[in-house]
RNA sequence: GCCUUCGUAGCUCAGGGGAUAGAGCGAUCGCCUCCUAAGCGAUAGGUCGCAGGUUCGAAUCCUGCCGAGGGCGCCA
């Protein structure tokens, strides 16, 4: 519908142009809004005003001129100028009520456009380390990534979803040996289990697991690898895992250590798809040295002129790029760094050509955003093709009490838990209320005791709602939508028309949403058309007025039921028949 | 110190160059003989952190300051 309009002003603006009014440049500043006030009518644009200057008279002159030059249509009932020169359009009832068929005969496809042209889209999102089950953290980077892919399918992108694993270095080493020394503790020996390994219980299921499959096969002894060990605690543990590696052997410190891996793995991928969180892509980090794109990635950066060696380690020139400071890629004593997994993951991304490519991390990596995306154009890539997009931590309160989120610690809330205890509607619905900038205070208490006062019910109630009608509507044996084609004429009421207004923008809030990767207008867009429902329920009613009314309403609202559940689609959360 | 996000009603948050700044919760007062009261209506509540600047027009853009969260390693 806006688009419609748009269309008859640029018409207009060209028109002009061609006259020798303005020049070239005028196109870019067509501009059309929704009017927030009925009084100025339905939509408002400031274009005359902006272009004023340019075409060398006053906005209210200019207004009028191009009014004038307005192709004609049967959407626009008027037009006038208003204030300083805004040009406001009426538009006729029967555009706004062709909606209600529309809306009916597209179905689940109503809103969807081609706005992205079918640019392959890559979002890679979640991509915590395999080191312990997804926290609540993760759930609002899950529940936001999840609603961009979403959102940008549905306005007509070619979208790929990844979950990166990072399943090699340290970290990982480190949920080995945690993994090997409960393996020890459940036969019997006496560890000395380091602080700064992973406490959680989950450490010891996978430990048990393992006897439980491969018995005594890892039974090392013990006494070994606690003596004499350093006073750092970041030293000891690489202490205990250089002996434990030594002790097991490559091989089978490979077995202990793809334990881990794989059952961690398994369980955040199931998690996930609990969520409504499915990933069509799984890419490991390990897989990146086995192909060779870390070497490769890196010898294009040489070739580029963008390396240089310091002390036995190769740097790269990140500072040419904007970067703060220049990178490590390799160490001195050859093994490549973090970075290089993250420039040669990035590598790989560009070399399967997709258009444009997100990545979507928690706020807590923001320190690597530079150095990404100087790699990335030192690579020889457009930075255009990607944007690295932070969600902000959710910082949790039981009560007023701020919680821990230490992961090794133990002890946090695992997305599990809140989905369990707030339902994965709930849970996803609260994520995507709020925009992904915005710090989000996390009440557990008040999430999972009042879950009713979740913003979610509203929406589920007034789609149940709907259904409950249709359903009556059969048992009372009264004529339904099939038996004719109604007469939306009939809908004078002011609801009725605010309903309709409400049905025309979702177009508009999709394509807004999937252009500036805000799911969140989806989630303030649907509380405002179940407001507007409720309402209308609450003033009109359905089954008891005459035949040719009812008709009528019922299509007004069966429209209403399928863009709630389509909006709520987009978001990941169902659409319940009844409550 | 540097980087980054944020500061809007008592609380949690939308709006992010345009006309009188919005919602939910909380408060107060109403509405179920009637399609689900998980609902609706009404009232109260704001110097949009502060100060400059750009503009015909700033809560919105720019700069500085104040306050809050997060990040800074030949760590992963």
């Amino acid at each position: 519908m806006k688009s419609s309009i748009k269309l008859l002003l640029s018409h207009s603006v060209q028109q002009l142009q061609n006259n020798g009014v303005f020049d070239r440049t005028a196109l870019d500043a067509v501009n059309l809004e929704r009017t927030r006030d009925t009084k100025h009518g339905d939509f408002a644009s400031n274009v005359a005003m902006v272009l004023a200057k340019q075409a060398r008279c006053n906005p209210r002159k200019l207004a009028e001129m191009l009014i004038e030059n307005l192709p004609q249509s049967d959407l626009v009932e008027k037009t006038e100028i208003a204030g300083p020169g805004f040009i406001n359009f009426y538009l006729t009832s029967e555009a706004y009520l062709s909606v209600i068929d529309q809306v009916r005969v597209e179905a689940e496809n109503y809103g969807r456009s081609r706005v992205g042209e079918g640019k392959r889209v890559m979002v890679e999102f979640v991509s915590a380390n395999p080191t312990g089950p997804l926290h609540v953290g993760h759930g609002r980077g899950a529940a936001y990534g999840d609603a961009v892919a979403r959102v940008l399918r549905a306005a007509g992108y070619e979208t790929h979803s990844e979950y990166y694993i990072n399943d090699a270095g340290r970290q990982m080493d480190i949920l080995a040996v945690s993994v090997l020394l409960r393996y020890l503790e459940i036969n019997g020996k006496q560890v000395q289990f380091p602080e700064n390994g992973y406490q959680g219980d989950y450490i010891k299921d996978i430990a048990a697991n393992m006897h439980e499959k491969y018995q005594q096969q890892f039974c090392i002894d013990e006494t070994a690898l606690f003596d004499h060990l350093p006073q750092d605690k970041e030293e000891r543990i690489d202490e205990v895992i250089l002996r434990c590696k030594n002790a097991l052997g490559a091989s089978d410190f490979r077995i202990v250590f793809d334990q881990g891996r794989d059952m961690l793995v398994d369980d955040i991928r199931t998690d996930l798809a609990e969520f409504g969180v499915v990933f069509q892509e799984w890419f490991s980090e390990r897989g990146l040295l086995e192909n060779g794109d870390i070497e490769k990635s890196i010898s294009v950066l040489e070739e580029n002129g963008h390396v240089f060696e310091k002390e036995g380690a190769k740097w790269f020139k990140a500072t040419e790029f904007g970067d703060e400071k220049d990178r490590v890629v390799m160490r001195a004593n050859g093994m490549h760094t973090y970075f290089a997994s993250d420039m040669a993951y990035h590598y790989n991304k560009a070399e399967r050509g997709f258009d444009k490519m997100l990545d979507i991390f928690g706020a807590d990596h923001h320190g690597y955003v530079s150095r990404i995306m100087s790699s990335f154009e030192a690579l020889g890539n457009d930075p255009q093709r990607l944007s690295i997009l932070l969600v902000q931590f959710a910082v949790l309160y039981r009560g007023s009490e701020k919680v821990s989120m230490s992961t090794r610690g133990g002890d946090f809330v695992t997305l599990r838990e809140l989905r369990e205890e707030v339902g994965n509607d709930a849970a996803r619905f609260f994520y995507a209320l709020r925009k992904p900038d915005q710090h989000m205070d996390f009440d557990l208490d008040l999430a999972k005791s009042q879950s009713s006062d979740n913003p979610v019910y509203y929406i589920q109630y007034a789609h149940a709602r709907i259904c409950s009608v249709f359903r009556q509507l059969v048992e009372k044996g009264l004529k339904t939508l099939v038996d004719g084609q109604p007469d939306y004429r009939l809908l004078k009421e002011k609801q009725e028309a605010e309903l309709l207004q409400m049905l025309s923008k979702f177009p508009e809030v999709v394509e807004l949403s999937a252009k500036s990767y805000e799911p969140h207008q989806i989630a303030y867009y649907l509380k405002d058309l179940a407001n507007t429902f409720h309402s209308y329920y609450n003033a009109h009613p359905f089954l008891s007025s005459e035949d040719a009314t009812r008709l009528a309403r019922l299509g007004l609202i069966d429209a209403v039921r399928i863009v709630l559940a389509d909006g709520l689609e987009l978001l990941g959360v169902s659409a319940p028949n009844t409550m």
